[in-house]
DNA sequence: CGAGTTTGACCGGCGC
DNA sequence: GCGCCGGTCAAACTCG
């Protein structure tokens, strides 16, 4: 990976949910003309489409010799595949962004070409084993690049909490 | 005290 | 083989 260029570039598109004060987040970087057009991709569909790397023992098979220094052998990487991978630009002031999920981040390094440090998260959902990265332009400091890293496998947290009364007052509107 | 963050070390991949 | 680089781990630390 070079020059910092994503594979993938797109819109914050409305199947992605942003939510809270991080919506007009969403309206800003749509309003920068060097994005793709959301219609180019339709997220729901791709992220719908992918099969998850599951890696449930990537932590249990770590092996530690005797002196309980990391054994050199095999580090319980996962075998090299291609995955799924999506980037969005935003326009915010903010690095992270509020997306409905919790994330917990586990290191943060300065790359090359960027004087900005790129932060990786994961998500705390125990079955789930989607990551993030989060990184600045270096060429345009106000652009915040978020790269998404596989497919939640539970629902949105903060989606249904916001749902959940809606669809409770639905219900109790049905009922007329 | 548990959950989340920080940060230096470590690992594998890749180019030379 | 070696060094660089990106990604991850995990101990130490912070915060609520």
């Amino acid at each position: 990976m070079e020059g910092g260029n994503f594979p993938y570039y797109f819109n914050s598109s409305p199947a992605f949910p942003l939510s809270g004060s991080s919506t007009n987040v969403l309206e800003q970087s749509m309003q920068n003309p060097n994005f793709a057009s959301s219609d180019q991709m339709d997220l729901a569909s791709l992220l719908s489409s992918g099969s998850i790397e599951q890696n449930p023992s990537s932590s249990a098979s770590r092996e530690v010799d005797q002196s309980g220094i990391r054994s050199k052998s095999k580090f319980g990487k996962k075998k090299k595949s291609i995955p799924q991978r999506v980037a969005f630009h935003t326009r915010s002031e903010e690095d992270i962004l509020d997306d409905g999920f919790k994330w917990r981040k586990y290191g943060q390094k300065s790359v090359k070409n960027s004087i900005h440090p790129r932060s990786y998260y994961r998500c705390t959902h125990h079955t789930c084993n989607v990551k993030k990265q989060i990184q600045r332009l270096s060429k345009d400091n106000s652009v915040v690049v978020t790269t998404y890293e596989g497919i939640h496998n539970h629902p949105c947290e903060k989606l249904m909490e916001t749902l959940s009364p809606l669809l409770k007052q639905l219900q109790f509107l049905s009922t007329f």
